[in-house]
DNA sequence: AGGTTTAGCGTCGTAGTGACGAGAACCCGT
DNA sequence: ACGGGTTCTCGTCACTACGACGCTAAACCT
């Protein structure tokens, strides 16, 4: 045991994203390729050790921020962030003794993220496939938890809106949520539920023709973050 | 800044328990009071620093064992534990900079608490007389997520179950969903939401008299945690 | 014995939803 | 121009879940 004088521990705090986006018709997640050891080469989630006087969320925004341009908040180019969950078992990190908070991030389709900062290439990768291949440390867990957590919330709250444009159209939404959640839904229900569900969607009048069929109408988040009564998976 | 040498700024990294039981008709959490500096005299959530070599939800575990006796995982005697959230502004604490990981404990009715551990006399506070006096660092708003937390999973797990004894009568389980929620509940529908939800409930066979009326099924807690549909409050 | 209290079952009306039909409004190929 | 394909949107029907509530069963109390 080698406690420091104050007679505590000290330990290294670092911030995990989990960053989920729709693209090409898939859940895709963030990910960096190692260049150090330990797992030099191997997958990763973005993070960083949380730095003096930051918050922790803070250093999510942080960190977002870096590997993608996006901002925190809701609206045009902004995704939605929030904690997910800490890790900290003693030997998740051979070096030495690090807790990680994790994140969760929610972002519309995106262009090819900046592999800006400290971090090397960052690349969006299909989740199922991530989950596949080698991830470092315990990031395969984490990713578990972030997917899980988004496929949950989007049953009770209005979250899907954080995968989309700020407008979109009714089947827009309705293939975040298949895809998400990875099951096909009836479009005529799935417009009935979401277009009575009050305050979930806010009609801004105009529409839009997007390929062949009838065009649709444009919408915008509404004020509701929680859905009442909620939207199930498997019935 | 003052990295040391590794490259990364040093915490403290603490757990922070929100212990909730039923007691006495109320929700009540368990509250010790500070003993020194800062806040010597205020009452805190019971935690304490992670150990080196000891992980998060052991270093939970063995806060929750020091102050209530009480051992986590499912059966007799043992409380549901599960990380809540994790807290770490940086003016937190005045002293240090620390990181918290609040977790939450649910548990069956119980004697008085064990004044053992480090901590100063702890005792069973109602939840509400608790959030009207002051509480030391950001605990009260811990106290505030954890409750929330609590209510939420009341709606769509079988967590109730773990306010209660091993065997308890569906009236018993009412009274559980009434008090955390605060609200009132129909003593016929409810019953038949929890006898009619698949694997919510395992009859025993026996019967309990309580007072005057009509002898009660006696019941356990069945495999199911998940419930569904969900058991929404607030049509 | 009769009143009170709680447990447990049943009934009725309504909201929500899955399955599905059908018209509306666009595209495209000929 | 016109018909076929595609998607959007509204509607119908049956079934389930649930809130409100009546009623009987089985204990306790005086």
């Amino acid at each position: 045991m080698s406690y420091d004088a104050a007679g505590y521990p000290p330990f290294a705090v670092t911030v995990d994203l989990v960053a989920l986006t729709v693209r090409d018709e898939a859940l895709q997640v963030l990910l960096v390729t190692r260049g150090e050891e330990p797992f030099a080469g191997v997958r990763a989630l973005p993070g960083g050790f949380v730095r003096e006087g930051e918050g922790l969320l803070a250093a999510a925004e942080r960190e977002l921020a870096e590997e993608t341009g996006l901002h925190a908040g809701t609206g045009a180019g902004r995704a939605h962030l929030e904690q997910l969950a800490t890790y900290g078992e003693p030997d998740r990190d051979p070096r030495m003794r690090v807790v990680s908070v994790a994140h969760l991030a929610l972002a519309p389709s995106l262009p090819e993220p900046r592999p800006g900062g400290d971090a090397a290439a960052a690349a969006w990768l299909v989740v199922d496939e991530a989950l596949a291949g080698p991830l470092a440390f315990d990031h395969a867990a984490i990713l578990r938890d972030g997917v899980e957590r988004a496929r949950a919330k989007l049953e009770y709250t209005s979250l899907a809106t954080a995968f989309c444009t700020p407008e979109f159209t009714v089947s827009r939404l309705r293939r975040v949520y298949e895809i998400v959640w990875g099951t096909p839904l009836d479009p005529r229900n799935f417009h009935r539920k979401v277009t009575s569900t009050p305050g979930f969607l806010e009609d801004t009048g105009r529409t839009v023709a997007d390929g062949p069929g009838r065009p649709a109408a444009l919408f915008r988040a509404g004020a509701t973050t929680t859905l009442h009564p909620p939207f199930l998976r498997e019935g």
